[in-house]
RNA sequence: GGAGGACUAGGAUAAUGGUAAUCCAGCGGUCUUGAAAACCGCCGGCCUUACGGCCUUGGGGGUUCGAAUCCCUCGUCCUCCGCCA
């Protein structure tokens, strides 16, 4: 959420933003809305002022056992004002809190202006793609081959979009796991968080997920609760209106979950094997930080993410999104895009953003500062760190030899039970 | 799931229905070689150039001229009962 005032002070650029985004708001009816609003609370405060010294005086008659019928009867009309005003005010800030809440973020200066993600901007690259003497195979034939991976009875026991892991296939996505937490925990400092996997609809608004995406989550209706579609969602929110100490930033966090996504409306891009289901594992991680910090703690944020990519030897770019391409509550925001050699593809694994005070704003999470100044609102960021799905399937094709054995990468190897590949059963 | 109790600022505590008091912590200052102690000031949010005004007792409603206080409702925590991996 933006703050007011800013709108106010800037209704052009922050139209034109929200264009650039490709979600164009009507800056017009806000300022209006927030004038009526600006109004209404004036002549109400004005009502109320004398309400509570016209009651002062009540009281005083009173101590003074002196008739006080007539100044009630007036301060009744009074206060029947004040109602109808409280309640003017109300239907006035509903509405325009409506509207701001689907005002996207601006992007940040830095982030590249485009008209689609085809304007996205490659910023670097590590390693070259995988050299191959014979055909890659993709991750669905290996992953059948080998028996590690089992589209069809996910598809029996729940649908499609809901492949099992099977044997070595399991082992290995808990090895991943734990190799993406021990690295940030120990190597990266961060703190671990295991998070519940189903929030109330606070949270989800707190990080932007509802109103606009409701339809992209599962939904448990009898308890008005959600699967969570990252752990970014309770992790972040794990402070929603808390105000901190400035000595506890920044705050770095990192959680597996488990991430549940619908993926309505997508169907006919990526519907191929393992690359966009339903269910996925992921270790996230979160920061909250000083707003003067916050883009120098995006990039040690991706190269948090980055060394993962690096430590399993996979071929990688990194891309910064252009404006048209962010998310809604994001400033700036790069993707880390794995080599998949079978697929011929760049995939997706991670996003590492910055939310700047958006996100901090509708979660209303705040820091005290050294100083003793009154509280402000935190920067937040987050980035993948990273997403299995997508991570073992790079893996897979990348490692795959000629027989359709699948190396293990030396990092893996220690909650891999000594397995140095995974060959057919 | 049932019964009872609680929720006041960063923390802790007070307020016969008359408009939120106090302590600690924190910040600034006086004093000091420095520190501590002591003392003074600040110490929830919003509006206002200012003076000042409004709001704030877990959330939302209601009663009342006036609600932290009375009523309804939701949430959270605690105690007990039931159920349970």
């Amino acid at each position: 959420m933006l703050d007011i005032q800013r709108i106010r002070d800037n209704p052009e650029s922050i139209k034109k933003a929200s264009e650039n985004k490709k979600s164009p708001v009507d800056i017009d009816i806000i300022i209006s809305l927030d004038n009526r609003r600006r109004d209404t609370i004036k002549e109400g405060e004005r009502l109320k002022s004398l309400r509570n010294t016209r009651s002062q005086d009540i009281a005083a008659l009173k101590k003074e056992k002196k008739d006080a019928t007539q100044v009630i009867a007036d301060m009744k009309e009074v206060s029947d004002r004040i109602r109808k005003l409280d309640g003017q005010q109300k239907e006035v800030e509903d509405i325009l809190h409506e509207h701001l809440i689907r005002v996207p973020n601006v992007a940040h200066g830095s982030t590249p202006h485009g008209e689609s993600e085809k304007n996205n901007v490659v910023i670097a690259a590590w390693e070259k793609p995988a050299a191959f003497d014979f055909k890659p195979k993709d991750h669905i034939e290996l992953g059948t081959a080998l028996d590690i991976i089992d589209f069809p009875r996910g598809a029996k026991i729940s649908g499609a979009g809901f492949p099992v892991l099977k044997g070595d296939g399991a082992l290995l996505e808990r090895a991943l796991i734990n190799f993406f937490l021990e690295t940030h925990t120990r190597r990266h400092g961060y703190r671990e968080i295991f998070p519940p996997f189903l929030v109330n609809r606070a949270s989800l608004f707190g990080t932007g997920q509802l109103p606009k995406s409701e339809e992209q989550m599962y939904f448990i209706g009898e308890d008005d609760l959600f699967c969570i579609p990252t752990a970014e969602v309770p992790v972040t929110n794990l402070h929603r209106d808390e105000i901190l100490d400035q000595a506890q930033l920044p705050i770095k966090y990192c959680a597996y979950s488990a991430c549940f996504r619908r993926e309505a409306g997508s169907y006919g891009k990526d519907t191929k094997g393992y690359l966009r289901v339903h269910q996925f594992n992921k270790v996230e991680l979160v920061k909250m930080v000083q707003p003067e910090t916050s883009y120098d703690e995006l990039e040690l944020l991706r190269v948090d993410a980055e060394y993962i990519l690096k430590a399993l030897g996979l071929h990688y770019r990194v891309v910064s999104l252009c404006d048209a391409d962010l998310s809604f509550a994001a400033a700036k925001c790069y993707d880390l895009e794995a080599w998949a050699p079978g697929e011929g593809n760049y995939l997706e694994v991670s996003s590492c953003s910055n939310f700047e005070d958006f996100q901090a704003r509708r979660m209303n999470i705040r820091y005290r500062p050294a100083n003793g100044d009154k509280p402000r609102f935190v920067h937040t960021l987050n980035g993948s760190g990273l997403a299995t799905a997508r991570i073992l399937v790079a893996l897979l094709e990348t490692y795959q030899t000629a027989k359709g054995a699948v190396r293990v990468p030396e990092v893996l190897r220690p909650w891999m039970q000594g397995l140095t590949k995974i060959g057919p059963r």
